[in-house]
DNA sequence: AGAATTTTTTACCTTTCGGTACAGAACTCG
DNA sequence: CGAGTTCTGTACCGAAAGGTAAAAAATTCT
C-alpha cells in the first residue's frame, strides 16, 4: 500500500490505454481540445465544471477519474497548448537571424491569435490573469511557463549577439522582454477583436524598433 | 409610479447625500476605493461579494443600497480608476508633440502599473478578460473604453500628422493601435512581476521604433 | 463461467455564490 | 413628542460551485 496523504498522492501515473477493465468511451485528447477551448474563452475560474463536462461530452466522475480535477485538467490542457498550439514559439529560435526569430514569433503569434479554428487570444495569457485565491497557483504557472519562453528568446539573442547578428550594446534581455510585451499586448488586442491584418502590422511596427547590427 | 420592470429601472439618480433619515456611517469615495483594489486585485468574477464587503467594512445590504449590485458597483468603480488613476492617459494627450505624448503615456504607464500603493497590473486589462457568460457585459464595456483611449491617442496622431509633427506617411491609427498594444503587454509584465525600471527599459525600446519627422 | 478490474451513471455532499426580507436604529421634519 | 425616511445588521433564499460515494455495466484474465 502506498503512503496516501500528500496531494496528488493518489494520482495514477500516464496509462494511456487500459488493457484490463471496461474500456473508456471518449478519446482523452479529444476531451482536452474540447475542454481547452472552454478555458480558452471563459478562463481558468470562469470555465466551471458544468461547462467542461458538457463541452467534452463526459460525465463528472469520468472527468475526474481520468484527469484528477479541474486543476489538473488545466495543467494537461497547458501542455497540449503547448504542443499543438503554440508550437511556433520555440520553433521559431530555429530562424537563422533573431531578426528572422523575432518576426516569425510575432507573426506566426498574430495568426494563432485570430485562427478562425479556435478562439481568440491567448490561452496562458487570459485564462489567469483574475481569479480569486484558489487560482493564485495557476497564476503562477502561467507566469512561469510565459517566463521560460521569455529566457530562451533571450538566450537566442545573446547567441545572437555573440555571432555578430546583433550589435554589442544591445541588451538581449531588454529586447526579449519587449517582444514579449508586443506579443502580449497583441494577445489582448486579438481577445478585444483586433483582426489579423491589423495585428500584422502592430508586429511591424513593433520591429522598427530592431536594432540594425550595422548599416549596410 | 413608475413603470418598473426593465432592469435597473428602479435605480435611484446619483443623490450624493440624504437630508432626511439616517446618516450613512461610511464614506462611499473610502469604500469604492477599498473595492477597486479588490477588483483590481482578483478581476471582476473573482472578487465575491464576501470579499468586497469585507475589504469595503459594509454589510451586504449597505452595499445594494449605495451602489446597485455587483455590477454597477464595478462600473462605479472603473469611473472612479479613470479619474483618480489613469488620468494620465488623457492629460499626457496634451503633451507639445506626438512623441512626447505617447513617451509620457507609456512611462506613466509603467510607474502606475508598479505603484507601491496599488495592486500590480491594469485594473481595466486584468479585470475581465476571463469570465463566464454573466461576465460578457463586463468584458464589452472594458473593450469600449479601452478603444476610446486608443481613439483619443489616434486623433492626436492625426492632427500631429497634419501640423508635422508626424511624416504624412505615418498612420495615426496603426500608430496608436501599437502603443497601446505595448502598453496592454506591460501590464501583463507588470502583473507578472516586472519591475519598474524593467517596463521603462520596454517604453524605451517601443519608442525607438517611433517614426521621425526628417532626420535632422 | 466466474473473478478481477475499470469506466459509466445517478444521486448526492458541503460550501459559496449573488441577492433580499425584515426588523430595529438613527436621523430630519412638523 | 410623533410621523416620515433612510440606513444597519441579522438571517435567510435558491442556484451553482467543486467534488465524491456507490452501484451498475463492460471488458480481460484464469
Amino acid at each position: 500500500m502506498n503512503a496516501v496523504g500528500a496531494k496528488n498522492a493518489g494520482q495514477k501515473p500516464d496509462r494511456p490505454c487500459a488493457q484490463v477493465g471496461r474500456p473508456r468511451r471518449f478519446d482523452a485528447n479529444k476531451a482536452l481540445d474540447a475542454a481547452m477551448r472552454v478555458f480558452w474563452e471563459k478562463g481558468y475560474e470562469g470555465a466551471s465544471l458544468a461547462d467542461l463536462t458538457r463541452a467534452m461530452r463526459i460525465e463528472r466522475p469520468s472527468l475526474y477519474a481520468a484527469f484528477g480535477n479541474k486543476e489538473a485538467l488545466f495543467r494537461k490542457v497547458l501542455d497540449r497548448y503547448a504542443c499543438k498550439v503554440s508550437a511556433f514559439v520555440t520553433e521559431s529560435l530555429n530562424e537563422p537571424t533573431a531578426r528572422a526569430a523575432v518576426e516569425r514569433l510575432l507573426l506566426n503569434g498574430a495568426d494563432a491569435l485570430t485562427s478562425a479554428r479556435s478562439p481568440a487570444g491567448c490561452l496562458m495569457i487570459q485564462a489567469g490573469l483574475s481569479g480569486g485565491d484558489d487560482s493564485k497557483r495557476i497564476c503562477r504557472e502561467l507566469n512561469r511557463r510565459r517566463g521560460e519562453g521569455e529566457t530562451a528568446l533571450r538566450k537566442r539573442l545573446e547567441r545572437a549577439r555573440r555571432e555578430g547578428d546583433l550589435p554589442p550594446d544591445a541588451n538581449p534581455e531588454d529586447l526579449a522582454r519587449y517582444v514579449y510585451t508586443v506579443s502580449h499586448g497583441m494577445a489582448i488586442q486579438a481577445k478585444a477583436g483586433a483582426t489579423r491584418a491589423q495585428l500584422h502590422r502592430i508586429a511591424e511596427t513593433a520591429l522598427k524598433a530592431w536594432p540594425t547590427s550595422a548599416e549596410k
